[in-house]
DNA sequence: CCTACTTACCCCCAAAAAGGGGTTTTTATT
DNA sequence: AATAAAAACCCCTTTTTGGGGGTAAGTAGG
């Protein structure tokens, strides 16, 4: 029997797959935690074989957690659960180790196929993740983390000159990146720039 | 009995909510739609007391929905659940005929409670949303209708004279409400006050 | 009636960003 | 070894924004 544990703040929703998983007899729930916090405390003692993951969790980005599980349980599989169907979060958590991905909206069916895909070892994404991911769109923007970090500085309000003495380069590289990030993500000015940041998010 | 419809696109979550209510037997589910457009159809069949709406629909906005319900129909108490717990939203669904306000990672007794209260007439805000309305603080913006307006055409990145041209202003009236919009979100630039206002919700 | 708020307008000047054109070095990946 | 991509750097000019001062008409609520 697949052995799930899951960590999500919404209560109603960990109830509710709680009971779909339980009542549809492929895995068993043996925990369930509502924070970043309360799950390091008992994953150990769980040991599930899959991990059902909310990225948006009160206390720390679960792309950070993702890659501190992955760290620490190599063994357990993560499936990353939320609301999010932005390209670089996909990918972002892909890379942090996670083994499949579904959005809050997909069927309960695919909740089931998922859990039992990435037991098996394979990787799971639910449908609408999988389009994203396969089509290529303008809108799929993948930053390197340095672009990631100069365009996160930019949203905190810092000016090319203040930036270049904060990671010590200089403010014509500052300008470059910025040059570079208007391009790419295809905004006309900074107001566009951080839009799309903050809605993507890239930061 | 109450009679209580649902709308909101995670169906994991309506699934449980439904369980959850016809449980508690304080209620009964009469309807469940995973769109507004979906919902449009069958909410006059219904004759709901009480609509659990949520806030983050695919087709449109719950702000906007719940004022197209209130208008048709007056007597149905709209109960909005929502991740969203911003000073903003919270209020202007208020503003918008909503009788109730609760987010998804309230516990389930709160859910029943607050189907109790709007179906009996009272205004319902969960425990998190009440302490958020009642204490002001400075990141419990509210913006008036022109400001929210002029916000929304910077974040698109038009410049003050593009703004002027379009909603037939002088550019300097544009730099007025740049610089109040600034002050009130203390923004030190056009980047930080994008970046509060799509973080807020406030556009 | 008065106060608070919204909406709308004006000037000067310094700072920052955008638009245009580039180059070089390092680091992966095939 | 070749290529691609990321990371770093440079100059010139125009446009846009931000900081500092303001004013004034309309309107909604106590």
């Amino acid at each position: 029997m697949i052995k799930v544990a899951i960590v999500d703040d919404h209560k109603i929703l960990t109830e509710g797959l709680e009971s779909l998983i339980t009542e549809s007899g492929i895995a068993i729930v043996v925990g369930v935690a509502h924070s970043a916090a309360e799950c390091r405390l008992s994953l150990g003692f769980w040991k599930p074989d899959v991990l059902l993951l909310d990225v948006g969790l009160p206390d720390i980005s679960g792309l950070d957690f993702c890659k501190e599980i992955k760290e620490e349980f190599p063994v357990i599989k993560v499936l990353a659960l939320t609301t999010h169907s932005e390209y670089t979060v996909v990918r972002q958590m892909l890379d942090n180790g996670a083994s499949g991905y579904l959005i809050k909206n997909a069927m309960a069916e695919e909740v089931l196929a998922g859990i039992k895909a990435v037991a098996a070892g394979e990787t799971f994404l639910c449908h609408e993740i999988d389009l994203l991911m396969k089509r290529p769109s303008e809108k799929n923007i993948w930053l390197s983390p340095r672009e990631r970090e100069l365009l996160r500085l930019i949203s905190e309000g810092f000016t090319n000159t203040e930036i270049a003495d904060q990671i010590f380069l200089s403010p014509e590289t500052i300008r470059g990146y910025r040059k570079n990030l208007l391009l790419k993500l295809g905004a006309k000015n900074t107001a566009v720039l951080v839009k799309i940041a903050v809605e993507q998010k890239l930061i």
